[in-house]
DNA sequence: TGTACATCAGTGAACGCGCGTTCACTGATGTAC
DNA sequence: TGTACATCAGTGAACGCGCGTTCACTGATGTAC
């Protein structure tokens, strides 16, 4: 069933891409509520109009933007979590990991933070609805450890919200980070964070 | 020294309050990259010119705002604290002193969630250099606890910065949580989140 | 394979509108004597 | 206390500009026979 696109659609694919692009680009100095669809069309060279084939508005192509740009985190959350063993290794790698994606995604990483809380409803939304999906896939794995006997799900769920924030959390700070002390010291920090959140996380739930 | 300001003055910033406000107001539904001075104006009541005589632009009047916003944080984070003592009773009144914060300046508490990693550069370097200052005082608060001994000046900055993180996430939660039943469920993550916190807090640095 | 018609991504002109900024101004408040 | 002048917060007209959206269009691609 999967037979070549016609040209026409090939053709519409590409545009959409180039518009997208075009916008997440131009996020990296601005927030979506300012972004006019003039700005981004004229980015591409093709005509205001054109923009109305593939978005109903600047809302629109952001929640296009979301799904894209979480969608490429699914992977790189499962790999950092699954296992579920804790070991000071795994931190540093899990570090590492976030570090790598903020390198190859920064643009994405970006829109991701200046949306979570933006001014512009439906992209909050969709945010919101992804971010929830990757702390219910962070459960699922940590359920899995031995570490998780006499865990409610509640407990387990409370938990890989706290991941999924310092992950967020930390993506932001390597974003920020201009040079490689800065970075090195983002590392540190971060690292140290999840290595202390562990360390209560053996303990839990005694008091 | 300080005697009665002069009718002008006082007249000049009645004027400057209202536009904070109005600006304040604008931006629960949109962020300040897209706040327009006309805007601002015509819901105080004003002409536009108006707004130069008080501030160069809308993003100067950001910073204002975040200096408002996040001076009258201070003794609410001082007081959640202070004293270091994190048993479970201390716990459940900081969260309890978040939401009642969220209560009494919600919109402040947005402008800051929205704009920290917002499109305006100057705004989002005044709301960084604040959050320092906080993690820092709770730095020296946790510095004063017995529980301290053994811990560098890293590893308290690194749970300050911890807590404070934590405490805008969850302040952002009780934003967002439209009725009672949902602000039970944040208040009972939040205080289970800190309270692992606290567990692996008096297990560092042992490993 | 060739022809006739349908589809539809992208065009370009036009619109009304609100924007930020300038400028010379007004008139109440402040100050000096 | 009264007068003459200075200050300056707020005004209102004017500007050029880019915005989002509409509309009828074009011409390459797709489809039916």
């Amino acid at each position: 069933m999967s037979h070549t696109l016609g040209v026409r659609q090939a053709q519409k694919q590409k545009t959409r891409r180039a518009l997208l692009d075009a916008a997440l680009a131009l996020l990296e100095e601005q927030s979506l509520s300012s972004l006019g669809l003039r700005e981004v069309t004229r980015a591409v060279g093709v005509a205001p109009t054109a923009f109305y084939r593939h978005f109903r508005s600047t809302a629109d192509l952001g929640v296009a933007l979301v799904e894209e740009a979480l969608g490429s985190l699914h992977p790189m959350i499962r790999t950092t979590v699954s296992g579920a063993d804790d070991s000071d290794e795994r931190i540093v790698r899990a570090v590492e990991l976030i570090g790598r994606h903020v390198d190859a995604y920064p643009a994405h990483v970006r829109f991701i933070a200046r949306e979570r809380h933006g001014g512009v409803q439906p992209v909050r939304e969709a945010i919101r609805e992804q971010l929830a999906r990757f702390a219910s896939e962070v459960k699922d794995e940590l359920a899995k450890d031995r570490q998780a006997a006499g865990w409610s799900e509640d407990d387990l769920l409370m938990l890989a919200h706290l991941y999924v924030d310092q992950m967020l959390i930390t993506a932001s700070l390597f974003l920020e980070a201009p040079d490689a002390p800065e970075r090195a010291r983002v590392t540190h920090m971060a690292t140290r964070q999840l290595r202390l959140i562990s360390l209560g996380r053996r303990h839990w739930p005694a008091g």
